[in-house]
DNA sequence: GATTAAACGGAGTGACGACTTCGAATATAT
DNA sequence: ATATATTCGAAGTCGTCACTCCGTTTAATC
């Protein structure tokens, strides 16, 4: 690969990030803008707009994951559970976007994202069995509530905007759900 | 106004709860196909596809809104407040939708829908309020944090196309951080 | 039942956005 | 430096969608 594609390609990914996480209805055209490149360049890289945000989305969930990863094994599991619950939620605003963008654009989650998606919350089921065998959290909590608990409070946190104080205090709720009955 | 034109809006407005709760990238002539009228006739009750949206949210708000206001003075508000949150809950996927295409549309709810929502977020605040004075909420929850959950738990069912059983396990867990400390 | 004001439908119109084409430019190999 | 294969970008194409125009129909009144 020629050294000026393997720049634009790059370029033009987090031009797309940029872009969809700001507003899921941009057009391609915005994206090739910003990356400073012709439209023709954005689709000799991604054939169709789908695959642009597709490739992107897997890019976010993939950080997401080696947060996850980072996190595991921590000698305080419940601490790591909880803090990566809380950065997930922080950070969730433009993921989402994207993730809509895609849907708007009248196309699920292609193979390569599903499997980013897969692993991403196979990490996350790891801090969260570590937390509850640490007692941290409450041992009959299972993963697909919590895990919509997780997606849940990102939505909720970025569909009302919530300003950050708002947005701790709906998590400490959330927390004292999910820690042990005493 | 003439009987048709009664007739024909009350149509409109069905075909279009209907066919935005479903997709929210439909367009205005599928409304008016499943309205069995002609585009035109649409676009003469709604000036712009946004008025639209906007009359069949402002509906389905105060719809909600009325279901609050029912069980508002119930003699068990613990009951009344968690029934409600649960229907919210159970119902909101083709609301989001609607909610969703409106955005898509590129506009922010108007003047009317947002006077719907304060109204929906006042009956529900009345219910908060009735269920801590009866103890079966913790008194230190505020009106932002607790509504933040209900939307919240609103997305994050529907993003994840929770089955109802998970969506009861998600609940209850969000139920147990609002119930007293012991 | 004739009148008429209002409402109706469906064929436009214009804008926008995803995707293509093709001649110009440029990186790499010799 | 030159050759050439690859990549680039701007000007298209094509389809879709919100919205309009206008001749026709119909509900209400006398």
């Amino acid at each position: 690969m020629r050294a000026d594609a393997r720049d634009n390609r790059a370029r033009i990914m987090t031009a797309a990030d940029d872009v969809f996480g700001r507003s899921p209805g941009a057009s391609t055209d915005d994206v090739a803008k910003l990356a400073g490149v012709g439209i023709a360049t954005v689709f000799r890289h991604f054939a169709t707009k789908t695959e642009l945000l597709e490739a992107v989305l897997t890019l976010r969930l993939e950080r997401i994951r080696d947060r996850a990863l980072e996190l595991t094994g921590s000698d305080d599991p419940g601490t790591a559970f909880f803090e990566f619950f809380t950065q997930v939620v922080a950070e969730s605003e433009s993921k989402l976007a994207i993730a809509e963008a895609l849907t708007a654009a009248g196309a699920a989650a292609g193979e390569e994202a599903q499997e980013a998606g897969r692993g991403m919350r196979a990490a996350f089921d790891g801090l969260l069995i570590a937390a509850q065998k640490a007692g941290a959290v409450r041992a009959d909590a299972e993963m697909p509530e919590v895990y919509a608990l997780l997606t849940g409070a990102s939505r909720g946190a970025t569909a009302a905007k919530l300003d950050a104080e708002t947005r701790d205090r709906m998590l400490a709720l959330i927390y004292d759900g999910l820690k042990p009955r005493p």
